[in-house]
DNA sequence: CGGCATCCTCTTAGATACTG
DNA sequence: CAGTATCTAAGAGGATGCCG
């Protein structure tokens, strides 16, 4: 919370990279997925279908990076590696989750939206509007 | 809202999509300008620094087509083009808001954690956690 | 002014193979 | 198991030029 704030409509503002990050297709779900506590990375992998291993550990280690996840190792054979949300990563949760449930809730609207606006390439006179 | 609901862990849930359109970094950040109202082609571009032309004509389309922002063309020479929230796409100011917010709350947490990460690019023994 | 079309570049991400 | 390394394909996105 420092006192200086800045303004994600500027190029150069850092936060508008860390939206990035936060609102990256991989970054919601495996945040999603770690709500219930930690879990191993075969375990994150098989739950998020469609990931790549190497997405997936990519993503972790930016997380990690940013301080949101916490990776503790098990110096064991064969290796245990154990993935969880930090303090500060639990409180992006939040937004996260509210993103999600607005997709889902607004599925059925986008669907429709898209199959009129593709049915209707072409257009009439006056003010045109895209919705009536 | 339908009463079926898809899975977004699942590879083919459009759902899926739907989050990664609306985490998209313009998007964000367009949604973000129009929250006062109306404003043209031109006056998006100015507000929104570093966005090319292309980025915004392709976003702002897709979320037209989406049904999430409405596009009203004043046939005149020169022509004005305005582009507004839908009621649809109020409702997802709060969301992005709130993401935006984290974002900027968190950015010096972010960074100060960064430097550590990059700092200590070795470890020590023993079970090894990624933060103390 | 607001855009579309084209070209070209650079980044991404998936697949594959190998390692401690 | 949990990665790392490498290659390649696909797409994002910028620059430019033309048009209604």
């Amino acid at each position: 919370m420092s006192t200086e704030d800045w303004d994600v409509y500027d190029r150069n503002c850092p936060t508008r990279r860390l939206l990035d990050r936060i609102g990256d297709r991989w970054t919601v779900l495996i945040v999603g997925t770690l709500d219930r506590g930690p879990l191993r990375f075969g375990e994150i992998a098989r739950r998020i279908d469609g990931i790549s291993q190497k997405m997936l550990t990519q993503t972790l280690r930016g997380l990690e990076r940013d301080g949101l996840v916490i990776r503790t190792l098990y110096p064991q054979v064969p290796p245990r590696v154990e993935y969880e949300l930090s303090p500060a990563g639990r409180t992006l949760q939040e937004p996260l989750r509210a993103l999600e449930a607005w997709a889902e809730s607004h599925m059925s609207d986008v669907l429709e939206s898209r199959e009129l606006y593709d049915r209707s390439a072409s257009g009439a006179c006056g003010p045109v509007r895209s919705r009536a």
